[in-house]
Parts: structure tokens; C-alpha cells; sequence
DNA sequence: ACCTGAACACCGTTCAAGT
DNA sequence: ACCTGAACACCGTTCAAGT
């Protein structure tokens, strides 16, 4: 067979199954062949969909970056010049804690639902639509709640270093669940640690949690001090 | 040539050799071949040295891993029944939030000065001695200053989130310098961030910094919390 | 336009052979 | 003990050929 009547392939049917395959098997299993074989295709067949395998890549990042949920941004985030806020910026200025924090619970839930995935989605948005959609609704949302923009830049980027690090691995499940390995002589301190991979969920979930309400209540803390000295 | 008298190869002389490779040029860089080609010998010689190139890999990581000072842990990492801190938990618990931030700073410095090994050390500890070392260090002394161990496990996770994140990738050099890309219509918000690139070492900078102070910030809220309610 | 097989320059790793 | 070349089963990508 040559040329199929309806295609064999499309993108989303090809960014799925690639998602499949890096989520079950980790990034280095993505294969164009392999990927190929899994979609009864033959492996030269993803080139009339992606110019390269990177551009695939791009694509699978910018799916999962779309799961995010922004709508908690609101109107910062769509029009403009819409209704309440209106330039001013007293009175939505208290918000913008709440607005963070189910973002950012959003944003750890989309990634860490494919954390194989989240080194390559940490380089950036790069010219991935969903990326730039989030960036631009976060810093909106922060400048017109009335912080300064080069707060709004930094608070962008420290939140997404938390979550993005929160995501890229277990901590829990970092530590090998052999006790023997944390020789006492050595680690006089980690007797516990092989019950740790056990307790995977709630130990991540616990210290992702306390991070985010201590990063919010610190940044509090600033939020009130611009008030004080305008 | 087959053994020469004095050995070729050694650990170390591949370990620096495939750290320079990283850096320079990326992990997908990386080949047993082309490390080998760089060491001016073929490749299986590798396989003398090290079992597989993950294991070679374990051992790059864990030379970054040993840059990270731990020397503010001071009595807490080294011997257990040392002079001052004696077990009681009331007279050096000040000292904790000093300790945190100079090795969050030391331990940022070390990863974002290899940027491209950081999602394989993020993985976790796994039996790398100076990555264990680290762990218990800093559990230790979060323990020695009065937090109880579920909130002190916590923690040493949460400032592990924000350090990898934070070494992962430059947020600022994530934004294309390319001023097209950043369309009014789809990004209302992003009019200047084809700037970020130009100022990647400030913005990155100062956004760890906010976050760092921020989240000692509001670490420190509960644990004057924890002095409320015993 | 969209698929195929053949081909090219790569991979990680094993293994027998050399000293 | 430590290096080599040959070999195996893989890669990403190009390209001419098919419909």
C-alpha cells in the first residue's frame, strides 16, 4: 500500500499515542520507529505530520500544557478592557492569592499526570501556544492586581520553578526503599528513609502543599509592603 | 594497542570529560561513542570503567551533587553528639532559616552551573552518596532546630522542588527574543517579553531570590506556629 | 497528499582477541 | 586488568517510488 483513501495518521492521533508511550515507558522509549509500530505505520509516516521528532515533542508538551486550568484568571485573562477591573487597581487586588494558588494546584495536577514529559516542557513556552497563553494570563492577572511588572515577571518564574521541580520527580520515590542502603555510620539521620517510596502520595502531596502556602504567604507579606510605600 | 602499561581511562578522567560534553553541548550529546572519540579511545574501553552509561551517568551527577556545601549544617550533618547542640531543641532553632538559604543559594549554584543534568539528578537521591549526604544533612538540622520529622521531611522536598526547578532551566531564556512572536490579538500581556532573553541573568536571579525569601518567609510563620501550640 | 522500503550515519552493548 | 575491532539490534532522517 501506498497512499491510503483516508489518511492513516493525524496529528492528534500521533501526539496521543506519543504521550502514551512517554508517559508508560519514559522519554527515551519514544522512538520515531517505535512510535511508528505502535501505530501500525511504517516509521518514515510521522514525516508528513512533524518535520522532526523535536517538533513531535513540542507538540506533546503543548497538549499537556493545555490541560491547565487558567479560567480562574478571569477577565485578566481574556478582554482587556473589560468591566470591574478597569485599570484601576484596588479593587480585585485581593484575589490574586486564591487566583494562584488553584493555578498552580492545576498546573502541578497537569504535569504531574505526565512527569516523564516535564523536563522538556521546563525549557519554556518557546512559540508553543498554550505555553504563551499561560504565561500572559499569569503576569496579567498579577500586574493588574496591582503589582509592580518586574514582581509580576519574578512571581511568574518562582512559581513555576516550584512546580515545575514539584512535578518533575517524587521526592518520596527518589529514595531507595532498601533499608540497607542508609548505613547509620554514614546517614545518621535517614533511618527512615526506605518508608519514604511507600508514602510516595502524601508525602509529595504534603510538602507541595506547605511550599505553596508558605510561598504565598511570604509573597503576602511583600504584597502588603507595596501598599505601605507606593 | 591492547592494554597499555599505565591505564588510558580512569572514572574521574570520564566523569569530567562527560560533565564538559553535557554542558557544552547537551545530554542528548552525550554517546558512549562520542566520549570515548573525545577521550581519544574506542568505544567499548568505557565498559572497563563502568557497567552501563547509566551508571556513568550516576557518577557525573553525583561529582555536581558534591559541590553543594553543607558545611552550615555544621554539628547536625558531621558527629551526632557534638559540643553545643546536645539534643534539646530550644538554643540554636534560630538558626535554621540562615542555613536554609546559604545552602539554597550553594546548592542553585551548583545545578544551574549544569543546567543540562539536572532532570537526571532530579529523579532523587536513589544510593548516590553525596546526594545522600545532602538529604541527611538537611533533615538533621531541621530536626535539631525543633521541627518534628513529617514537617521537616516535608520541607527538605519543598526546597528541593524550588532549587531543581529553579536550576532546570532559565526562565527568562524561555521567552523567544523574537518580538513576532509575542501577537497583541493572542498575548494582551507579553508586549516586552522578547526582552526577558536579554536580561536572563537578572530575572532568573531575582526571581530565586523572591521565591527564596518568600518561602523562608512563610516557613518561618509556622514555625513560630509550632512554639504556639506544643 | 500520504504512505512505503532502502539507505545513511549514527546509537548502547557484548564478546572474542590481544598484551 | 584494560584496550581493540567486529558484530548485533537499535536510532533519526532522507529520498525515490508508489498511488
Amino acid at each position: 500500500m501506498a497512499r491510503p483513501r483516508t489518511p492513516l495518521l493525524s496529528r492528534e492521533r500521533i501526539v496521543a499515542a506519543a504521550l502514551r508511550l512517554i508517559d508508560d515507558e519514559g522519554l527515551d522509549a519514544l522512538s520515531t520507529r517505535r512510535l511508528a509500530t505502535e501505530l501500525s505505520v511504517s516509521g518514515p509516516s510521522l514525516y508528513n505530520h512533524f518535520a522532526t521528532k523535536d517538533d513531535l515533542l513540542d507538540a506533546v508538551v503543548d497538549s499537556v500544557i493545555g490541560e491547565v486550568d487558567l479560567s480562574m484568571f478571569g477577565a485578566a485573562a481574556g478582554a482587556v478592557g473589560d468591566a470591574g477591573a478597569a485599570g484601576s487597581t484596588g479593587s480585585t487586588g485581593g484575589a490574586w492569592p486564591q487566583a494562584l494558588r488553584d493555578w498552580a494546584r492545576s498546573y502541578r495536577a497537569a504535569l504531574a499526570a505526565h512527569p516523564n514529559i516535564v523536563p522538556v516542557l521546563a525549557q519554556g513556552p518557546g512559540r508553543r501556544p498554550n505555553a504563551l497563553r499561560l504565561a500572559d494570563a499569569v503576569f496579567g492577572h498579577l500586574v493588574e492586581s496591582g503589582w509592580p511588572r518586574g514582581q509580576a515577571t519574578r512571581i511568574g518564574a518562582l512559581m513555576r520553578y516550584f512546580v515545575t521541580g514539584s512535578a518533575l520527580a517524587s521526592f518520596a520515590a527518589g529514595f531507595p526503599a532498601d533499608a540497607e542502603v542508609y548505613d547509620a555510620a554514614d546517614y545518621p539521620h535517614l533511618g527512615e528513609a526506605h518508608r519514604l517510596a511507600g508514602h510516595r502520595g502524601t508525602v509529595d502531596e504534603g510538602a507541595f502543599e506547605t511550599g505553596l502556602e508558605a510561598l504565598l504567604d511570604g509573597l503576602a507579606l511583600r504584597y502588603a509592603r507595596l501598599a505601605e510605600r507606593p
